[in-house]
DNA sequence: TAGATTGTTAATCGATTAACAATC
DNA sequence: TAGATTGTTAATCGATTAACAATC
């Protein structure tokens, strides 16, 4: 299977994945259409064909797609046909509101590990999880082969975590700090800052 | 000033001011060029002096950008010369880190009014704020013409909710639900979930 | 002046959409 | 068969980049 499929196909599949998803939980049908989905997402019909045949023919003309036979495809085509560990660093408020979210394990992840820099607060438990220091990090990443890394950690700490987890051998991270990170090509990184997100959309917003 | 700025262009002026602001901070110079910002970000910087252009001549050829002026016409731009309220809806683990998030009064945003629909949670204090019913959505959006909401719900939750911020005349919305929401024309919309970003990366790792 | 860097143009690149033959 | 919908092609649209005159 050809390795060009562009970035931006890749980062709409899982919201195809988790409107299909829905799709079973409601439970009134087993087909849909690539009008359909495109409806409840609002993208264009002609999109979602075009994005989905870059990794195989899912559908069948007349009926549409099988909602359960393409789900179990892009999970496989996302390597999602199995549970990622994660590392979760920083177990501050953010980080217990990431430890206490049900929905990774529904969808793929587990929290498995959590580390914190904080004397106080290594030791206790976090939704069943003992936080361990920092300090430990590598060595866990090492050992466990942690792929997969959240950061919830102030802006000032985040580089420094990110080259020591890159050191480590980590290949995806994701980053909840108000800063941009630099990494090795090849290494994943998504950004999740909320005011980021706000500012985005106070341009459209009448300034009254 | 002509209104087809894309909003590519307008999703990455929050990330230029970002890390201006971060040199602001670091205070070890007072200009910069399209060429240092665009390493830091991982962005060419044709294309920042292409964004930029959308909006004026904020450089000097030979000397590059003033810090100081460019966040502040950033700011301008953005409608980010004024600080926004926010209404959070949601009081769990996620609105507790949204509430204490310290990052938002720092960059123009203030939580100041916290909704949820828990008995047990209405009237207790959440950093400061007295937690109302959800009930009183709409009389206190109308009233204190809120612009803009956070959604920190369950997915079944989230679209009804939107519907009726829409209907009560909110602008902007910035939802954690795992799900895609439907709101009119001219209503913004920013998802955050962090299994999508998750499964965004996946796809790139070794499924050992 | 010489060096640096802007703002802008034109070229390139890539993504989206429209349309339709194929076919269930 | 008639209707529906796919997968794919070609056209369109839009975004990025390279290059450079202008100028600080």
């Amino acid at each position: 299977m050809a390795d060009d499929i562009p970035d931006i196909v890749i980062g709409r599949l899982p919201i195809y994945l988790q409107a299909l998803t829905r799709m079973i939980e409601d439970g009134d049908k087993t087909t849909t259409s690539s009008q359909e989905l495109g409806e409840r997402l609002g993208i264009s019909s002609a999109q979602i064909r075009k994005d989905l045949s870059h990794f195989g023919e899912f559908g069948k003309q007349g009926t549409g797609y099988h909602i359960n036979y393409l789900v179990e495809q892009l999970r496989r085509i996302l390597h999602l046909d199995r549970e990622w560990p994660v590392a979760l660093v920083g177990a501050g408020f953010l980080g217990h509101a990431l430890a206490h979210y049900g929905g990774f394990k529904r969808r793929g992840f587990r929290i498995s590990w959590i580390f914190d820099v904080d004397a106080q607060t290594v030791g206790q438990k976090l939704n069943d999880i003992t936080i361990r220091h920092v300090d430990n990090l590598e060595k866990v990443i090492r050992r466990e082969k942690v792929q997969i890394v959240v950061l919830a950690v102030p802006a000032v700490a985040a580089q420094g975590l990110a080259d020591r987890l890159v050191d480590a051998g980590v290949g995806a991270i994701l980053t909840y700090a108000p800063i941009s990170i630099s990494v090795p090509p090849g290494v994943q990184v998504q950004y999740s800052d909320p005011v980021v997100q706000l500012q985005r959309m106070t341009y459209y917003l009448d300034a009254e």
